[in-house]
This record gives C-alpha cells, structure tokens and sequence, in this order.
DNA sequence: TTAGTGATATCC
DNA sequence: GATATCACTAAA
C-alpha cells in the first residue's frame, strides 16, 4: 500500500529530505477528477539564507516569507514569467529552505513538469500534506541516487555553483 | 545561440 | 513610477 508522505517527512533538514524525495511519486488530482501520477527524478535543495542561490537568501519578503514558515508547504514560483517552478518547504520555522522538483520521471525540466501536472500559482503556499489536490506518495522504490552541482545558478558565485546539492534518480 | 515572458525587487 | 533581474524553454 502506497504511504502518503506526512509533514513530518518534511520537517527535517532539506539536505536529508530531498534525495528522499528522489523515487517518490507525486500525485495530482484535476478538477475533473482524473489523477496523474510522475515518479520525481530530480530534486535541489536551496538552504538557508547564506545560500546565494536561494531566494531567501535576500531576506525576507512578500514572495520568500513561506521559506520561513511551516515545514510541507508548497511554493510556487513564476520563473522568467513564464514557467511555473515548484518547490517544497522543508525544516522548523524560521529555517529557510526548501526542495525545488526539477524532474519528473518522464518530463525532464522543471517548467515542463509544472505543466505536465497543471500547477500554477494557485498552488502557491498551499500544503502538500491533507491536500486533496496534490500529495507525493511512497511505494516502497528506492533509486540509485547521484548527487550534481546545481544548474541555472551562475550569478550565485562559484562556491554556490559547484557544491553538490541536486539530486538525481540514477536510471539504468 | 537568442527571444520571449511577467512577477518581484530595486532604484529613482 | 521605471528598470533590472531571473532556480527556463523552445525555436533556430
């Protein structure tokens, strides 16, 4: 029987939580009420104010405040106007950090997922745990996970740049 | 390689 | 109010 991930699976450190997130299927509900399923094959971390990368990294804002709050919560990003990138709060209160989904099984690319699975802002600062709409599920699949330094960053600086928090599903 | 896209942050 | 920035994709 498939487990749905509780919030405490989130509250801990986003480093423990996302190549534990990496194999794990997110399950998403439409309207309609057909599901779709993908197996997440690619997850990052973004940790902390000190990271440059991050978006709390410039301090608490409007946009960034659901980093500092509740472990589990989903936050939706508009990226480049156009994309729809999602992440998931992870750790205590006041601990800014999160996990972005970069990769679903099948459609590679964080922008393509959120549109594959028809997530938008709606979904922003919504929780991911009791949610009738959208929760990630364990089955029990464990993946060879390899580690990569994150992409997309180059502003960040090198040190944020090659340290190696991306976490990917190792498909044979 | 570059254009497109729009919310957010930052600068007047 | 205006401009600069950005965790990307698609088209070439």
């Amino acid at each position: 029987m498939n487990k749905k991930l509780s919030e405490h699976f989130f509250r801990r450190d986003c480093l423990e939580v996302a190549p534990e997130l990496v194999g794990k299927i997110l399950v998403r509900r439409l309207t309609d009420g057909t599901f779709i399923r993908e197996r997440i094959a690619e997850t990052e971390v973004y940790r902390g104010e000190e990271d440059k990368a991050c978006h709390a990294s410039k301090g608490k804002t409007e946009r960034t405040k659901i980093l500092y709050g509740e472990s589990g919560m989903i936050y939706i990003y508009l990226c480049y106007g156009i994309h729809w990138l999602m992440n998931i709060v992870t750790g205590e209160k006041n601990n800014p950090q999160c996990v972005l989904i970069r990769a679903g099984e099948v459609h590679n690319g964080p922008a393509k997922f959120t549109k594959y699975m028809q997530i938008d802002g709606n979904f922003n600062n919504c929780k991911i745990c009791g949610n009738p709409d959208i929760w990630i599920e364990d089955d029990g699949f464990r993946p060879e996970i390899k580690t990569a330094s994150r992409v997309g960053i180059d502003f960040a600086g090198d040190y944020w740049k090659n340290i190696e928090w991306r976490f990917i599903a190792d498909g044979k």
